[in-house]
DNA sequence: CTGAAAGCGCTTACAG
DNA sequence: CTGAAAGCGCTTACAG
């Protein structure tokens, strides 16, 4: 935009009678003592004219900018939607502003963006797409973190796989091997999981949860009872139909992330499966739309919003002392899920 | 940030033996003439240095900056969250960044963060919050987006109310019409209407547009059979709750709203009351959701994340001529209304 | 406590 | 085509 139209400080100054320098320190501080007559000439000056100082020329002189940046997977997904959510609130009790970017999964697009979001210095980074287990893509994504942490840049991580800056940890293996315990008791023995990419973290984590929780009681999931789809509505409507369109479908269908729950059960419904009659569907994250599935998602709640919240709090630390805070997801016991006819 | 980790223009520049002038022809301007080898000299400085110019002092030098600022009301709701990826996606296609504000829906805070991303010299504003009925609040608005427009920032509102900027206009009337109709030819004779708040001018379009398509069938609403709530999940849940308490419960329970429909199902479910059999029901929005809705949700379709595309396209044109998109939506006739028992 | 001046890292007329 | 210099709008040692 081509200013001039704005004010700037020297007319506050020049209304008010007084150097920049003064307006500077009465404005920018108000801790700064000063004569009274002075400072409310200032304020009043500043008010009068709808004086709102410059955030690039005061990022340029004290290095140091009042803006965020927040990586997701992509907004339109609910999970990223509530957690932007956390992390926008929070930063607006801040005086911050959140920039955002979606990386939908893709490890390049990651980097870039935060290289982006680091030229624009930004005071902080969320990263919360999830990470990915690329030896390579984490590699120059540590470079650049700790360069920029280096340069006085803040970093939080909302999943494992970054050791470097605060990290809000979300009990991805606790919350999946609690549901799949849950399943057993329910009476389940047979279990098809409709799982997302191996190359993100969370999608393993959440699987090995699963495992662990299927053999706490002595169920042994085996290679052909895992189907890897995307992480989405569509990879659970089509890993569902894969895995019911064999001679012997699981009694209890495990997706890894409620989207994927929702698209399960649609092809289910689609098909004429009863849940839970013929199969239990169960999901992953606590979506709101969760409970007005029908029948209502059984799924571990994951406090998303919290979970934002948290990391923008965290961003707003020094990178030391680190900061690994665990959230521990609930169980959510709903009508998707019941024990086998 | 605490910069000096970061590598300048001047580092570039010395690494290339050429001045700063020339670096930064060289660097910023593609179409920079100069001898081949000193551009190439300075790219390579550049590359080798990873170098990224700050956007700051840019901004300060050009008076332009790369960022762009987003008002919506709430990220979390989906409706929000679609149009928010729109904006985002032809953001990240033209290298910008944008800033997310969420106003939910509180016209102070809506100027107040008009004001803080003014202050902020964004390029460009896209406010995709509701308008307001408030003559108070439209004018300081209209006063804060002329001042900003005339220095060179560029305006793009998504629903009308606003005199200025370019407009990306959702034909809440037509479609609320035309949905309104569609129940009446099903059969329908009495209508029970869950609104949101008048002082939203979105709400009071989709209720003008309601009545009509009533009216055109020669049915008339009376105050009594529309109950004012939240434009939300647990607004729509207490209008059903309202509305299907009466004495004369109605056969067709139209809401504002795609959440909205979301909560009126949720305690019609609670409370036995079969859709669409014994009362249908209706949204506005087609979020994704909807689809998946049992039984799915008739609704008005709204192609948000073109909205959104839409409006970021148009935030990147000159203010002037001033464009008008209008999107329709569309009628998506599903289970949740049937012709009455 | 207050002000003059330097400096933040760029861009862009203005000379050469 | 290239460079020296001014300027964008702030903040902050440095003097007084």
């Amino acid at each position: 935009m081509a200013d001039r139209t704005l004010v700037r400080l020297q007319d506050v100054a020049a209304r008010a009678g007084v150097s920049i320098a003064t307006a500077s320190r009465m404005l920018s501080d108000p801790d700064y003592g000063g004569r009274a007559a002075l400072r409310e000439r200032v304020l009043a000056a500043a008010a009068e004219l709808g004086y709102r100082a410059n955030p690039h020329a005061r990022a340029l002189a004290t290095s140091s900018s009042t803006n965020v940046g927040l990586v997701v997977h992509d907004v339109r997904d609910s999970y990223f939607a509530m957690l932007s959510g956390g992390v926008i609130s929070v930063a607006e009790r801040e005086d911050l502003l959140v920039s955002m970017v979606c990386t939908y999964r893709d490890p390049a697009r990651e980097l870039e963006y935060v290289k982006r979001l680091i030229g624009q210095r930004v005071r902080a980074l969320v990263l919360a797409g999830s990470a990915f287990r690329d030896t390579a893509h984490n590699a120059a994504m540590r470079a650049e973190l700790a360069a920029y942490q280096e340069s006085g840049g803040s970093v939080v991580s909302v999943t494992r796989g970054r050791d470097i800056g605060h990290l809000v940890q979300i009990d991805n293996i606790g919350g999946m091997r609690g549901l799949a315990g849950a399943m057993v008791e329910l009476g389940h023995t047979s279990f098809g999981v409709v799982a997302g990419p191996l190359r993100l973290l969370a999608v393993r984590d959440r699987l090995q949860g699963l495992r662990q929780g299927l053999k706490d009681h002595g169920i042994v999931l085996s290679r052909d009872d895992i189907v890897y789809t995307d992480l989405s509505r569509e990879g659970g409507l089509s890993g569902a139909q894969t895995l019911m369109s064999r001679p012997n479908p699981p009694g209890c269908l495990m997706t890894l992330a409620d989207v994927m729950a929702f698209g399960a059960m649609s092809w289910l419904r689609s098909n004429g499966i009863a849940v839970p009659d013929e199969v239990s569907v169960t999901g992953f994250g606590g979506l709101p739309a969760a409970v007005d599935a029908v029948p209502p998602l059984a799924t571990v709640e994951i406090p998303l919003e919290r979970v934002g919240e948290t990391a923008m709090d965290l961003a707003l630390r020094p990178p030391s002392p680190r900061h690994v805070v665990e959230v521990e997801g609930t169980l959510a016991r709903r009508a998707s899920a019941a024990a086998p006819r």
